[in-house]
DNA sequence: GTGATCTTGTGAATACAAGCACTAGCGTCG
DNA sequence: CGACGCTAGTGCTTGTATTCACAAGATCAC
């Protein structure tokens, strides 16, 4: 059964999630049937790699004719695991990882915010955005409990490493890392990054080198 | 001029900044030299990966040796960019806008944020830790006035692509957009995107299809 | 029904990235 | 001063992703 599809490269898994925005604006109006072409454009790549992608999750399109909106939609959704929730924790209680706690986004989407840790004990039993703070030194058995599923650290880069091995420990499969630095995390474990520095200085790298071309 | 060196890899790029904190944790721990081992090891990738990164930049490197900390340093911020500031702009004054702007890394690391535009008149002229809110009928010609390189893009991603028009009229070359939307910009201008839902979405998938195969 | 017109699905070609494994050069130690 | 050990630089192989281009299936008009 978990041989049910073929392997789907790495670069495809990142694009269905945008696929899947563009699927959910074309039901909002109300369009029932749509072209790879058409996809291709919402989505801002080419057509043919979307039925390339598409062809991933099975042959749901129809030749001649096109995708079903709402029936691509619920596969893809099905296939992102989008049809339960996610229990989300969020490590490190400071300014980003409140922000992140009061941006409804998270629980709307299905990925609801059970937990927030910190290491200052003063922030900890806190309520935020509704959240209850627990003391990192309980994260791993308090992310059990919880059956929390998805990690995010919003620690200092100094912290990082050690909120990731507290998450694994208690047994989050995927981490979501807002903290300047690399961490590491055993096989198996999911991680993927968002680093605003980062974004800004390969922009300024391209910035740099068109001006010195032009 | 603009020759000087062979096009450098995307991929390249975005792990240059990568190296570029290690070295700077290096410099900070006062070791002057560094194999492209331990800095491979550092930045969490495969050693051969950074010296062939690196060698794009020059060779900077002595055999038998190493690379010297404070002078890859300066190579590479100068490559970056990074050797001035970079004026940037943030679209968008609400919740996210607001804690961009608040978050004091962006002009620390030499991004400035030098105008705020939002197109709610209520916030016109508001200073939002110190940075004065225009309206976005001016985005185009404040951000030429100011001299913006960087335009963040933090409206809801309905208004996303007007921000962005308006961001390239004003003669800005780069673009990071936090809104969850997909959008287009002329050729010649960079753009990056960064997509909580997305990341978070990506990561279900892994985390589904990990537990149906356990 | 038959031909014209779409549009998917996919094999093949191309482009890009990663990693191995070797070579060249530097420094050091005996 | 010669041999050895270390480490950068890089050609080549392998793997992955993108794109092209076409055959196969579906619909529609008449």
């Amino acid at each position: 059964m978990s041989q049910r599809s073929r392997q789907i490269p790495e670069a495809t898994v990142a694009r269905l999630p945008v696929y899947l925005r563009s699927l959910a604006e074309l039901v909002d109006e109300k369009t029932s049937t749509v072209s790879s072409e058409r996809l291709a454009e919402m989505a801002g790549v080419n057509a043919a790699k979307v039925r390339k992608d598409l062809s991933y999750l099975g042959s749901y399109g129809t030749r001649g004719v096109g995708y079903d909106v709402e029936y691509l939609l619920f596969q893809m959704s099905r296939e992102l695991g989008l049809t339960h929730d996610w229990p989300v924790a969020i490590v490190g209680a400071g300014n980003l990882g409140s922000a992140l706690a009061n941006y409804g986004g998270f629980t709307q989407r299905g990925f609801p915010v059970v937990a927030m840790f910190d290491s200052d004990r003063q922030k900890v039993d806190n309520l935020i955005h509704g959240v209850r703070v627990f003391h990192t030194d309980d994260l791993a058995s308090t992310a059990s409990k919880l059956g929390v599923g998805i990690g995010v650290i919003a620690t200092p880069a100094s912290a990082a490493q050690d909120a990731a091995d507290k998450l694994v420990a208690g047994g989050v499969g995927s981490i979501l890392n807002f903290a300047p630095t690399v961490i590491s995390v055993p096989e198996g474990v999911s991680l993927r990054k968002v680093d605003l520095a980062l974004e800004l200085q390969i922009l300024s790298f391209y910035q740099e080198h068109r001006e010195s071309s032009e």
